[in-house]
DNA sequence: GGAAATGTTTACCG
DNA sequence: CCGGTAAACATTTC
C-alpha cells in the first residue's frame, strides 16, 4: 500500500483501531521485520499506550506515552491488517487492549522491503524521518523553496519528484500521473524548466494524490489494501501509469512506456513534450 | 523461464 | 560533489 494516498489510508485505519489502546504484546516474527537501526526489539514498547499515528510522505509512526516511537515503512508490499484472513506473510504481531476490548494488529509484508523500528524523536520526527522532506499536504511544505531546490539540479523532473529528500510521498504511480496531468515529459531537465512548469507538476501531484485518497488509494491486487483488507479504487482513474499502448484520455495518442531509473515511466508522447 | 511489480540504499563509474 | 546506472534486498504473478 505504498505511496502517500495508500499510506494515509492505512494511517486513518490505524487511528480508528489502535489510538488510545495499550500495547499488551509486540513481537517480530521475521528477521527482516525489524529495521537494523531499531533501538531495540519490539517488546520494548509493550505496556505503552498509542497516542497518535503520524505520517510524513510514506513513513508512519506510532506516538506513544513515552519518548520512543514505533516507526514503520511499508516498502513495496507492507500492510497493517486488523482482521487478517491471510497470515502467510505476517512479519510482526501486536496485541492491543482498551478495557476488555482486544485488538490484534498484524504487519504483513510479502516482499519484506518494509520494516518497523523503535526510534527516538527529534523535534517530533523519528530518526529515520529526519532527512525526509515534508510532503505536499503538510503545513511545513513550502512549495516555493521546493521549486528553488528542484531548479538548482541537473536532474530529470521525474527523478526530482521521486526524491523523498526534495518532496516526499510521491512514488512511481503518482509521479507518472502528476506529469501526465501537468503535460510535462518525465525526462525534462529540472534546471532548464520554467518555474511555472515545475509549479504545475507539484500542483498536479497534490490534485492527483488527493483524488486518490478520496477513493482509498490505488490497488491493482490484494497487496494494496487498508487495515480491513479493502482495496482502493483509484486504479480506474489512472491516465498514464500502466496504460502502455492505451489511448491517452486527452488526445488519443497511445501511451508510451520507457525504462526509467531501472523502472518504468508511462507518458503521452504528444501531450508531454520533451 | 523471463519480466515485472506502488521502495530505498549502496556501490561504482565518468 | 554531482548525476546516472545497476544491483541488492525477496516474493509472487503473469
Amino acid at each position: 500500500m505504498p505511496e502517500l494516498p495508500e499510506v494515509e489510508t492505512v494511517r486513518r485505519g490505524l487511528v480508528e483501531h489502535v489510538v488510545g489502546r495499550t500495547i499488551i504484546s509486540a513481537q517480530a516474527l521475521h528477521p527482516r521485520a525489524l529495521n537494523p537501526k531499531s533501538l531495540g526489539g519490539l517488546s520494548v514498547i509493550e505496556g505503552a499506550q498509542v497516542q497518535a499515528i503520524r505520517r510524513r510522505g510514506k513513513f508512519l509512526w506510532f506516538v506513544l506515552d513515552r519518548p520512543l516511537v514505533l516507526a514503520a515503512h511499508l516498502g513495496m508490499s507492507g500492510q497493517f491488517l486488523i482482521r487478517p484472513f491471510d497470515i502467510r506473510h505476517t512479519r510482526a504481531m501486536f496485541t492491543l487492549k482498551n478495557g476488555r476490548k482486544v485488538t490484534e494488529l498484524h504487519f504483513n509484508d510479502q516482499r519484506t522491503f518494509g520494516w518497523l523500528s523503535i526510534e527516538e524523536t527529534l523535534g517530533g520526527l523519528p530518526t529515520s524521518v529526519l532527512k525526509i522532506a515534508p510532503d505536499i499536504f503538510e503545513d511545513e511544505y513550502d512549495q516555493k523553496s521546493v521549486i528553488e531546490n528542484i531548479k538548482r539540479r541537473n536532474i530529470k523532473i521525474k527523478t526530482a519528484i521521486l526524491n523523498q529528500n526534495i518532496v516526499s510521498g510521491i512514488g512511481n504511480i503518482y509521479a507518472d500521473e502528476s506529469l501526465w496531468l501537468a503535460k510535462v515529459h518525465p525526462e525534462r531537465v529540472a534546471s532548464a524548466m520554467k518555474t511555472s512548469d515545475i509549479s504545475r507538476v507539484l500542483d498536479s501531484a497534490k490534485k492527483v494524490m488527493s483524488e486518490a485518497l478520496d477513493v482509498g488509494g490505488t490497488s491493482f491486487d490484494e497487496l494494496y489494501v487498508n487495515v480491513n483488507g479493502d482495496s482502493g479504487y483509484f486504479d480506474i482513474s489512472l491516465n498514464a501509469y500502466g496504460q502502455e499502448n492505451e489511448p491517452c484520455p486527452r488526445c488519443g495518442t497511445p501511451i508510451k512506456r520507457i525504462q526509467f531509473a531501472n523502472r518504468s515511466s508511462h507518458f503521452c508522447p504528444k501531450c508531454q513534450k520533451s
